[in-house]
DNA sequence: ATTATAAAAGATATTTTTATCTTTTATTAA
DNA sequence: TTAATAAAAGATAAAAATATCTTTTATAAT
């Protein structure tokens, strides 16, 4: 579905949100751990979606990553946007070069549905909502989580 | 969403459905046009899915793909399957090793929804049941239709 | 000012995916 | 039975994704 970047971005979003919710800054170390990614794959995501204004990140001793309140609003598609690119959106199922009503591929109607759906779900799902469910361990951001 | 050798994979099968629907075999050179892929790659793919009898084939002059009444009835869902593996009917949207109801990721249950209308299209969507919208050109297995 | 810290940046490596090329085998037609 | 045909099999290559390592820069604490 996403790629593996892809998927580390959006649990790294989503504990960075959780863990820096009081104010706090997070380390890549605390992150890598946390998400269970290898720490300098997830550093160099992170770079990105630094660049990209998806986090926000302090060098130096007390520095680490953390969310504006403008970065807390955003969507888990913006993320997937600034990594993974369009092509889950708008992109055909069955890769011919472009999705289009006029030369549709065999499955193009019931695609179209069911990338619409995945796409209101990602839009909708702000990357703060967690916060709670995750302190309480009620959602997890790894398989091991002790 | 899928990866671009099971895109191939599955529009090749649509192909060998449509055009040996009368009787005769298909060539991989009309293959790679009729869908416009690499003419190796799309072979090895075929390769693959003849060995797991999802498409069938014969050597020689006269020699192509084609499918038996059996492959005729197999689902989108068994070639994604073939090709890609289980991870995009199962796993989970985030990655985490696993999904479960137990220790599941934030996106779990939404995620879980759209997985399985994906998985419902798919194996509710037979080989051959195009057959006739691609021959009238309601239907399009690549860009260029000329 | 100096030192320690932590992210940014840049370089390199590994693995997987995608693609191509060559040789072999099966089948048919002549 | 020979030659031609087309897929199977095997080997190699190129590109992209994933992962790691090193150096630099910014910041804060002392
Ligand atoms: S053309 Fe294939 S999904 Fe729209
Ligand atoms: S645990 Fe993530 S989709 Fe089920």
């Amino acid at each position: 579905m996403f790629s593996k970047t892809c998927e580390y971005a959006i649990r790294a979003v989503l504990y960075i949100a959780q863990m820096s919710k009081n104010g706090d800054k997070v380390s890549i170390k605390s992150i890598s751990k946390g998400i269970d990614s290898p720490e300098h794959f997830i550093a160099k995501i992170l770079q990105e979606l630094s660049k990209k204004g998806l986090v926000q990140s302090l060098k130096g001793p007390t520095g680490g990553f953390y969310l504006s309140e403008q970065s807390k609003k955003h969507s888990l598609a913006d993320i997937v946007r600034a990594i993974d690119g369009e092509k889950i959106f708008t992109g055909c199922g069955l890769g011919i070069g472009q999705c289009s009503e006029e030369f549709p591929c065999p499955i193009h109607n019931d695609f179209k549905m069911i990338r619409k759906k995945l796409f209101d779900l990602l839009q909708k799902t702000k990357v703060n909502e967690f916060n709670n469910q995750l302190e309480m361990q009620l959602a997890f951001l790894k398989k091991n989580h002790n």
